[in-house]
DNA sequence: TATGAATGAGCTTTCATTCAT
DNA sequence: CATGAATGAAAGCTCATTCAT
């Protein structure tokens, strides 16, 4: 049963308009990250932000649009603070390319500040992805991934198939988000493990070793099958 | 939101009390899973069980403690099917030992069924611990990590120290996790994979080769380094 | 963005489930009617009933099904009180049914207590009607239409057409509703006019001669036409 | 929800003060009509009329002193668009006067535009009436309902009391209301009802000889017994 | 003269929990 | 052992209104 009624277009005005937008939108990406967005209350982050408890729907119009604001400016903050290609041109050495994508890659992860946070909102994006991930995926992660998949891709030689790079890549990027995703279990099975910067720069030094042999020896194997047998594909590459 | 369990001992009657508080078990363990502990509704959860709302509250005392019986007993379950020893005898060789460990281990993962439950919960667990995750990384996770630990170092030769072991049961560990914890993102970027029982075969093939390739390099790294020098401690071992 | 979600199906409790329940449709009764649905609040219902807020939830879903049980329950009530026969049976005169059936009309609409409720709650149907119209319309209003169509059938004669019948029902019961429907406006243009039941009856006499007069004069006309032209239809009558 | 116009005189500008006013009142004619005082948001209205927010506030005080704007120029309107005398001088004869009446009358509460708004914020005063309504009565319907007496009057007779003539009136009256007021109960009970300008002239039709051959019949009935007893006074013309 | 930003009161609804039976 | 009824706290959201500019 729905009685008449006239469609009101929310307000929502767009970009900066005032020091309230702002607030808001920070004191929501702290409180998103620390608990979620069901279990943050509107009325939390507006407090937090020294606002009305209906300035989120002035300016956003809702609760999930504000989180949708949150996630984006996020994302466009870490896309500024660390761009895909971490700072090293491309006619840079694979190996050294592969070193700088990891390094930057767990700096931004595990430091602290606004970065940190968009790691929390990404992880729970994992669990429960909403609309809003794939604007991310599309903006920010495709392009990670397409540069580090150019990396891999120098590192294999030219011989590899686009299946062993997508899975090459995976591999890489894992041992990265493993440390963040499972920290609660990494922190109790070895309480010795802390994440200061020089842990941090270890870390990097065994992913990227750990990577380089893997992918060493496979782009070894395949120039040596290629040149033993012209038509080899390697159990794992076929499709 | 406080998740540390607080003790409300008296009128929780303990084992099997009658067919209902399995229902609520069974129930919760998919209504948790599914939407994670806030978004549960206690009469959600009851009324798939076929049960009264105040069932939870007379059965568990609340919805906190509901949660932690269903965690302790998807565990159980899970360690029942999936022993840490993959069903291999400690004496097969290292390789035939990792390759099972990581079969088993995405099998696990995307089979549905009570385990993908579980893995569901679990990383649910990850982004939110609760008090439960101390017993579960104590009596599931520990042996599972000891196990994968043993084979390791078989695979790195009697000299690897005990952190290079570590941070190689990570490498390989979070290749198996990626796919699930990250699996909208993936299936975003690449909209192609999926989870079949033979694409979990492959991805299995790949993460072995991939780990073993790195393993076998840093294994011989080793030996040589040791040779050449019996002082030598790589790069990111030492501390 | 619709976050991942169970549907839980509300309980809402059907029939008598104590006196709550009563009470609540009791109260909910005279505030709609007192100002509407819109300006009803569930908190002054609730007050009104001696219940909590969440009562109404609890019984009956939201606002809004419980508008449609008060007006469901007071549709009962009137047609129980004030059978559309009016207690006459069909073989009396038509005269005699025709005056009874405004004088049941009137009565129904004027007297206090429920059935007066009643009367309110249909006029802001019409004003805005909800869902439940079509119900009411059904179960209550066209017995109704019925019962005067066959009154003033009998009273025009049989060669009456349906079109007049139809449209001298409405003139009938269009008397009879219109100092309900208007009664601010006669109020302040008569304010002598007052609906005691002495009036009302005074009322109903007026309602009934005047309606009676001019189908007397239809049903003689039509009669005359009739007997002069066969092929006769009355201006008005055509379609 | 208190409708009594509070006076708050000062920063309302009086007459033509820009065309913002009267884009307002032109949106809140319609809202008002559409969904009622209640339901109407000042959001709506203001954007409606291209303007801001505070515009109501800042033109009108509140939203109820804007609603009072708005009857009161709507009622100026009809007037003016509607006179009482129909178009008809009062020398015509008092049958072409009372079909001229009720024609006019079912067409100005039909016919789109603003005289049918008119209808319905008259409609919405019955149900809800506010401080507005007395000016109304005083100033739109006691001309009327006075130029409707003295057709009736004029065909009753002198001898008619005005009782009477009063009743009549309002017979007349409530069958050219009821298809406004009642339009959703019509249009669900007799769906072949339309409201198309020709069904509007056979309605005309129809409540005018329904209601002249009542008038007849009291005329001639007043006159008979008025030749037989000089003391008569008809059922219901007493007191 | 007019506005965009901001506010506070109050709305419906949800939900874990309790209690008498 | 188990339940249906009932509750209180709190959530998201709406809206007329105000205020500095």
């Amino acid at each position: 049963m729905c009685l008449t009624m006239v469609e009101t277009v929310p307000p929502t005005p767009a970009g900066d308009s005032g020091p309230t937008r702002e607030h808001l939108l920070e004191a929501a990406g702290t409180v998103f990250a620390e608990v979620g967005f069901r279990a943050a209350t509107v009325r939390a982050i507006c407090q937090q932000a020294g606002a009305n408890v209906a300035a989120v729907n002035y300016h956003f119009g809702d609760k999930e649009a504000l989180y949708a604001a949150v996630l984006k400016e996020s994302c466009r903050v870490a896309l500024e603070k660390f761009p895909p290609d971490a700072g090293l041109p491309p006619e840079a050495p694979a190996e050294n390319r592969l070193r700088a994508f990891v390094q930057a890659f767990l700096q931004r992860i595990f430091s602290g500040g606004p970065s940190a946070r968009h790691g929390q909102l990404m992880a729970r994006e994992m669990i429960e992805p909403t609309a809003a991930l794939d604007g991310i995926v599309r903006e920010e992660i495709r392009p990670m991934s397409v540069r580090l998949s150019e990396i891999i891709r120098a590192l294999l030689g030219p011989s590899a198939n686009e299946e062993t790079v997508r899975r090459c890549s995976m591999s890489v990027v894992s041992q990265i988000l493993f440390y963040h995703h499972c920290r609660p279990v990494v922190n109790r099975l070895f309480p010795e493990v802390t994440f200061t910067p020089e842990e941090i720069d270890r870390l990097a030094d065994h992913i990227t070793r750990f990577s380089l042999a893997a992918l060493h020896h496979f782009s070894a194997e395949n120039d040596t099958e290629r040149r033993d047998n012209p038509n080899f594909a390697s159990q794992g590459d076929h499709d």
